[in-house]
DNA sequence: TTCAACCACTT
DNA sequence: ACCCTTGGTTGAA
């Protein structure tokens, strides 16, 4: 009998023991295993060799296995190597604990490769992915003798296993099952769904224990898992010492991970308390951005290329995939990946970095409607100049090209490297190469489940190369570089410049830009004479410009305040194919009621209807008696509570607030009863009479509700009205002139 | 009625 | 501690 055997498969999960490795593979014959792959995962340690020595003796002293020798590396700032000491620590549970010793005994040394999740470690090592195809030769006792992956994280067509998936979701009268109200379980599985009655706590663990055997699902896809069904099913398997076998791995207990709430992205997000399981992956929809975002089929694509195990990927921020990528590239670059003990600022949106530093230029746009637009997009324009000008930290303002006049940054004084391409750029090429392909494949597909699965990995991309650039300016990223942050704001507006400039030259009129966006007009040409500029343009720039598309008309919104000022970020245009694009109006925005959205999205249907701004003038009697049905509709009574429900994002604690406002009335209403909230949660209300003298009469709690909650019509009136407004005030209709029709 | 402070959103 | 886009609400002056 040979020693092992081999056996193919997909990885699907990766954790320490004391052992080594846990890996639990989907293998071709069906069967999950768990493998265990003795790994010692190592840090370093630089600095006066006395250090090292106490670290070690510390080490010794609390009878932890390690081997240490002294081994030549290099960190990202510097091009020599130096020598520092590597610690390999056998058991890899006793790794967390073996750094904080040493970095007590050590505290003049400095720490590399110290605070780099395992499973990631694990996988730069071993060049494994998560979801890879891989082959692995297997000892007598499930010990892993070697192991490969057969496919890469770059492969654009690539095989997935065959997961099986369990989905459990919660029914009840609130949208979030935490704030209160009555809630059912419901469980689906290839098709069929059941109900789990909890008359019978035990039966009912026990029916569900006979179910996750039954299915042994590789899967559990929730809605409000991490924050009431594992909790609450957890607590049941307690009180009725009934075990609850959601784990495949039996040896390990469910992990839970604190809820915290967090600023990214310009807003306030919580992320409950997650809960997730070992040889199975629970995932929570109502709990993931990644999932939300772009799916399963995003979520794995992200996973992989980032290289970040499932369940923590769909848990984090898309900064984390971001900082992997570059971890892995470092690590197999022999750089040294820098110690960070805390992270206490957050990232910016691009918007927010740009205003605050005059980073991407925007101009203000000729207000009102246009016809005969054409939208030219850079594709992905921070990440493609990051690559296409090397920008990267430890590139910009490079003792070596400080002369060279093409590696000047325009407008300021910083230059990039032009002799060794940067760790960023070697992200994120093969990123944007890989994005674009998706996009290629995109083209030649018509609508299908197949051309989604693809759209949802290309936007799952989009987001890794969104982010890119805020890390860039992140002050506590490892490799993050406030000059690399300006020097890309700086090719930007330089970029944008010429476009106009070009676009100008060869007779389009401008209209509007915003950082990476240009509205151009010209009469008497069709959308070739907009792909022949945009081909122009990219040759010009190196960065490559597309047409977004050609408008039939598109309106540039005034803003409330000023009806003659327009603001950059609210417009509506129609594309030439039927389309639509809007952006800040109440339809993309998630605090406005669904009556309202509902109202608004008729209302542009109408519009639709119209090829030419006289068109659209001419359908404005069609809108105005649309809005009177929905005035009618909602002064009767009529509305449900679903369309009423306004959901807003708390942005502190129920206490912390000042100001009475609909959001703080509703969470403090939901505080009294008992449920516990924080920061990041929204908040779901009703409002009941928007001008009572007592802020308690204004709004209603959806969760504090029997369902029938009583709505002031004429609050919601008023929202669609600014609704209405924000689109009909350039084609002259005015307040008064809406409210005749209420 | 006016206005400053406050709050929430945006890919 | 600081600076901060737009649009809207709140409550005191």
């Amino acid at each position: 009998m040979p020693p092992f055997h081999r056996l193919t498969g997909w990885l699907l999960d990766v954790y320490p023991l004391s052992a080594g490795m846990a890996l639990w593979v989907l293998g071709d014959d069906g069967v999950r295993r768990r493998l265990i792959d003795p790994y010692m995962p190592a840090f370093y340690i630089a600095g006066p060799s006395g250090e090292h020595a106490r670290a070690i003796r510390a080490l010794s002293d609390y009878r932890i296995a390690y081997r240490h020798r002294i081994v030549s590396r290099r960190n990202l700032w510097e091009a020599d190597t130096m020598p520092v000491c590597e610690v390999g620590i056998v058991h890899p549970m006793q790794f967390q604990q073996a750094v904080a010793l040493a970095m007590e005994a050590a505290p003049r040394g400095q720490f590399y490769q110290a605070d780099v999740a395992l499973p990631q470690l694990y996988c730069y090592d071993r060049a494994l992915f998560p979801l890879c195809r891989c082959e692995v030769d297997v000892a007598a006792d499930a010990r892993v003798a070697a192991i490969h992956a057969c496919d890469s994280p770059w492969d654009v067509d690539y095989p997935l296993p065959p997961l099986s998936i369990m989905e459990l979701a919660v029914e009840g009268a609130s949208p979030n099952p935490n704030h209160g109200g009555i809630v059912r379980i419901l469980i689906r599985f290839e098709g069929t769904e059941r109900y789990l009655e909890a008359e019978d706590a035990v039966e009912f663990l026990q029916s569900f224990n006979g179910l996750l055997t039954r299915y042994d699902p590789d899967v559990v896809l929730t809605d409000w898992g991490d924050s009431y069904l594992l909790p609450r099913l957890i607590r049941l398997a307690q009180t009725t010492r009934v075990p609850l076998d959601l784990n495949r791995d039996t040896t390990q207990p469910i992990a839970s991970r604190a809820a915290r709430s967090y600023f990214s992205y310009g807003r306030m997000l919580a992320q409950s308390g997650a809960r997730m399981l070992y040889g199975r992956l629970h995932l929570d929809r109502r709990n993931s951005f990644a999932l939300a975002e772009t799916g399963l089929a995003g979520l794995f694509e992200q996973a992989r290329v980032a290289n970040v195990p499932i369940q923590q990927m769909a848990r984090t921020t898309t900064g984390t995939g971001i900082t992997s990528m570059q971890l892995e590239r470092a690590h197999r670059a022999g750089i040294l990946i820098p110690y960070r003990k805390q992270r206490t600022e957050e990232f910016k949106t691009a918007f927010e970095l740009l205003e605050a530093d005059q980073g991407g230029l925007t101009y203000a746009p000729l207000s009102g409607y246009h016809e005969g637009v054409g939208e030219l997009d850079f594709a992905s324009m921070y990440p493609a100049i990051m690559t296409r000008f090397n920008v990267s930290p430890e590139t910009i303002n490079c003792p070596c090209c400080g002369q060279d006049p093409l590696a000047q940054v325009p407008e300021i004084s910083h230059h990039t490297c032009r002799r060794s391409q940067g760790l960023v750029p070697q992200t994120l090429a093969p990123l944007l190469h890989k994005r674009a392909r998706y996009k290629q494949q995109m083209a030649s597909l018509s609508p299908s489940p197949v051309r989604q699965i693809i759209d949802q990995r290309q936007m799952a991309l989009k987001w890794l190369l969104v982010v890119s650039f805020g890390y860039l300016g992140y002050k506590n990223a490892r490799f993050g570089r406030i000059e690399a942050h300006e020097a890309v704001t700086a090719y930007s507006r330089d970029v944008l410049l010429r476009a106009k400039e070009i676009a100008e030259s060869q007779g389009f009129r401008f209209l509007h830009a915003i950082v990476d966006s240009l509205w151009l007009q010209k009469n008497g040409v069709g959308r070739d004479a907009y792909d022949r500029l945009a081909e122009t343009v990219t040759a010009a720039t190196g960065l490559p410009i597309a047409v977004e598309g050609y408008y039939r008309w598109i309106g540039f919104l005034p803003s409330r305040v000023n009806s003659s000022m327009p603001v950059h970020n609210q417009f509506v245009g129609l594309f030439d194919d039927g389309q639509m694009k809007i952006r800040g109006l109440e339809v993309r925005r998630s605090d406005a009621p669904p009556i309202v959205k509902r109202f608004q999205t008729d209302l542009l249907n109408v519009f639709a209807l119209g090829r030419t701004v006289a068109d659209l003038q001419a359908l404005v009697p069609e809108v105005l008696d649309l809005f009177r049905q929905y005035c009618e509709h909602l002064y009767a009574g009529r509305a449900s509570l679903e369309d009423v429900v306004i959901g807003k994002t708390l942005t502190q604690a129920p206490d912390q607030y000042r100001q009475t406002t609909h959001t703080s009335i509703a969470a403090k209403e939901l505080q009294r009863r008992g449920v516990p909230l924080q920061p990041g949660e929204t908040m779901y209300y009703v409002i009941t009479d928007s001008k009572a003298p007592l802020p308690d009469d204004r709004v209603r709690a959806v969760a504090g509700s029997d369902g029938t909650i009583a709505y002031d019509a004429s609050a919601y009136v008023k929202l669609m009205r600014q609704a209405a407004l924000a689109v009909l005030t350039p084609l002259g209709v005015t307040t008064q002139q809406l409210r005749m029709y209420e």
